[in-house]
DNA sequence: CCGCAATCTTGCGCGTACGCAATATTGCGG
DNA sequence: CCGCAATATTGCGTACGCGCAAGATTGCGG
């Protein structure tokens, strides 16, 4: 479904967006983010100013994409792939968990480059948004037909808690830092912890939506 | 707290901000909104190009602006409005109905000329986001500072449900039409029902919340 | 093996976004 | 009433985002 041969016109399609997003992630830590022109990226992956423009609205996405990828959908896999036994809110919890979780060598070199400078992490930040369509599918084969838009907001919800869960990790430390009182903060714990707590106040919305179905079902 | 008299600094500001809103919308009603450059509006509010970038960060957002206002503003006041003996979902569920329903004859217009180009479509999805920093203060109110995370959670939850309510309601109707099967789409009903229904789904979370503080509270 | 329709790439041009440094305005002590 | 620090406005320069139309590439049907 996913990847029938495809074309010779598809692949190099998908080579050339490789090269711009590993040329982008390259120039970046060589010379420091602010020194890499959109003009640099296109030349080191052979194409046109214009053509990186086709396959990067901004010139961060390029770099950013590069450590995402296709986060999106190995999320929804994990999702689609968790036994029916599990509760729904566990089975995407632990999916989006395990995702963020296995940086690889060159994911947590990338980060810091990207906590550096504001735009890039903007761009990180919104980039979780894309995990949405994918996962709103995952959901919806869970719920079933009748709960579509319930899958779509809840798949929303989600995105949202996890750019709050990665806002607060990102954050320099720099500011209020104890905030007192019962203000916890937490932002030193381990990431998969903070996505799990922060995800946590969704549950019961992702039951309350299962009993429907199940309800529903009979 | 929120405008103590103020010196008149702000208040020139906020009149610049002001202008350069209603100048932007004028202009866009007036000629089509691709006939409008930055430059235009600048001078229609009598200040420079670059003095216009110092308010609003893109072309669109100024038009946007004039619609939305302070939409953010009045929604966290009707969610603290409310009487304490209601539950929080439907609290902040009405609160949002009430902002959107109250469309006067202007935001009428305006909403037209936003549906029909896109760039001007998505900046007023976007905008929706800005609820959430007053959204969050306002549930945090109800549900205590042990909860300041799930707050947080919650109103970008409400925040991605609205988006999304909106995102369907502005469907020019254009595309699959009938989804078939269970898929009811309802892009046509009100815009009140249709948050409502949208809204629905996370109503168990607020809930969930709200227990635990009453809980937590004794 | 060929031509043709679909699609991708590219150069061009316009308008936008924003950092920077100079200049003007505000409004708080003195 | 005045000077001074804080803050806003402005011009300039650079780079980016993207619509458009011309030219190249792909790959399907004959």
């Amino acid at each position: 479904m996913t990847t029938p041969p495809a074309g010779l016109r598809e692949r190099k399609k998908q080579a050339t967006r490789e090269a711009l997003r590993e040329a982008a992630l390259r120039l970046a830590v060589e010379r420091g983010p602010d020194q890499v022109r959109v003009e640099d990226i296109a030349e080191a992956a052979g194409v046109s100013p214009r053509t990186y423009n086709n396959y990067f609205a901004s010139r961060e996405q390029a770099i950013v994409s590069a450590v995402t990828a296709d986060r999106e959908a190995r999320i929804a896999a994990a999702v689609t792939a968790g036994p029916a036994g599990v509760r729904l809110a566990d089975a995407v919890t632990e999916a989006v968990v395990e995702q963020y979780a296995n940086a690889g060598e060159r994911e947590q070199q990338a980060l810091l480059l990207i906590t550096a400078r504001t735009a890039l992490r903007d761009a990180f930040l919104d980039a979780t948004a894309d995990i949405e369509p994918p996962l709103t599918a995952a959901i919806a084969e869970r719920l079933g037909d009748a709960e579509a838009r319930t899958a779509r907001v809840l798949a929303a919800s989600v995105a949202a808690a996890v750019r709050i869960a990665l806002e607060d990790w990102l954050q320099p430390a720099g500011s209020a830092e104890a905030v007192g009182a019962a203000g916890l903060v937490v932002p030193a714990g381990s990431l998969p912890d903070h996505l799990r707590t922060t995800l946590a106040p969704l549950a019961p919305a992702f039951d309350a939506a299962e009993r429907r179905t199940r309800e529903g079902g009979l």
